[in-house]
DNA sequence: TAACAAAGTGCGGTATGTTGCATTTTACGA
DNA sequence: TCGTAAAATGCAACATACCGCACTTTGTTA
């Protein structure tokens, strides 16, 4: 499931940059409510909302082939 | 805009496998309006959405950090 | 223990993503 | 040109992501 590694890489990474919850969230431009929903887990956010908060922590999303090393 | 590239990569990937619009709906299992919303660029997927039609293209999500040439 | 701040949750309203169906447009061979 | 199939779009209904607000829980300090 993405989603959960979508919320462990958010949680950790917002814990590297010593941000609070709800600074992140406002840091993104997103809800408070939506930001506690994406750590959680098994959410289903918009691509829009994804990458509002990737952004605030530095990081974006890529599309690449499956069973691709890439590094 | 992420959006566009998750166009433009969508409609890449599927030409090259031979794959209609059609088709390609049914093998991720979304509607096919979904799908042609999702070619035609500027967007607004939910997650579920895009996994199933990367998935079913060989594809997938990877979180990055910026400036990170990965590649 | 008390008091305060931060973290996390429940709830209801609003916005919008998803869908099937019907229709229109495009592409291509007879 | 005509006819057929694939591709693309408009529409309305439904599902659900998003949000603010209030409340509860947790953690920390005095």
């Amino acid at each position: 499931m993405f989603s959960r590694q979508l919320s462990e890489t958010i949680k950790q990474r917002r814990q590297i940059l010593r941000i609070g919850p709800d600074d992140l969230a406002e840091i993104a431009g997103v809800g408070r409510r939506t930001l506690f929903y994406l750590e959680k887990g098994n959410a289903n956010p918009s691509l829009e909302t994804m990458v509002k908060v990737l952004d605030a922590l530095g990081m974006e999303l890529k599309i690449v082939l499956k069973n691709e090393p890439e590094s």
